[in-house]
DNA sequence: AAAAACTTGACTATTTTAGTCGGGTATATA
DNA sequence: TATATACCCGACTAAAATAGTCAAGTTTTT
């Protein structure tokens, strides 16, 4: 039951730009020296942010990403959702004929696990960025 | 962001077990027949639930698995804990030196994921077997 | 004795994850 | 207009996790 590292690292270096960007775009050079994430890995992270538009980007000299909406609307979940980081804690699928062993009727374990997902996407549902910058001790 | 198969076949086999022990050993056989669910996977996910005391077993012939703990009583984070299904969305350890990116002081993200796994937790804290099978509609 | 059923460690194929690489394109500034 | 900066994007790979199998037992009831 992990997040995998994407999803971990989008959340982190977008709130580094809420932190560093006064209204400018910030470059994914500067994120990557400040929370030590690859820049490479970085990019492909930040195509897809971009891609589901949740920032947007200036090219060239000076450039960078800029946050489409501010940090008190942007909820959790429409990051996670850009890196396909479904919260479907098991394969089956609510709408399939299937279920998941391949028998027609749902198992008695199926109800528990769609409450188990509701769950969970209930807090990244509820949480925005802005959340994340509230009483942090630590220097980012 | 899943759950991995051995953590939802247990659940899944336990909750068989409420259903149709009616004070006797479950056989493994039987399980694997209802529920669809290979043998041979079964004995290793039970192995590990009897060594965290959640069955005991019955050897030899007309033998099988028996609850240990009434439904009622048995957690279903009891079950996860059995089978190494750690609830810890990100790899940073809470109690050691170093955070998630090498650094010596906590990210900006870290107390976010200490709530979530916090809130995902006490999801299974307070569920109990017998919470599923409330309201089945399907036969098992 | 035989059959049912648990016991256990090791083994393997597949899938997922994390991350890199290479070769672009756009734009501000000197 | 040259150049450096920074985004763009698909393909690739090594490593780890997962799902599941196999072999060779032991125990107990009938
Ligand atoms: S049928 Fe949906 S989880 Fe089993
Ligand atoms: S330091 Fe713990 S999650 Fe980043």
């Amino acid at each position: 039951m992990k997040l995998n590292t994407k999803s971990r690292y989008a959340v982190m270096a977008l709130a580094d730009m809420a932190v560093f960007s006064n209204d400018n775009a910030v470059s994914l050079r500067d994120i990557s020296l400040r929370q030590g994430i690859s820049l490479l890995y970085l990019e492909q992270i930040f195509l897809r942010l971009k891609k589901n538009n949740i920032v947007k980007s200036v090219r060239g000299i000076n450039g960078g990403y800029i946050l489409v909406k501010s940090p008190k609307e942007l909820k959790i979940s429409d990051i996670l959702i850009a890196l396909d980081q479904k919260v479907k804690t098991i394969g089956c699928k609510k709408d399939s004929k299937k279920s998941c062993n391949g028998k027609s009727t749902k198992c008695i374990t199926h109800n528990f696990w769609d409450e188990l997902d509701i769950h969970i996407n209930s807090f990244f549902e509820n949480k925005k960025l802005s959340d994340l910058l509230k009483n942090r001790e630590a220097r980012i």
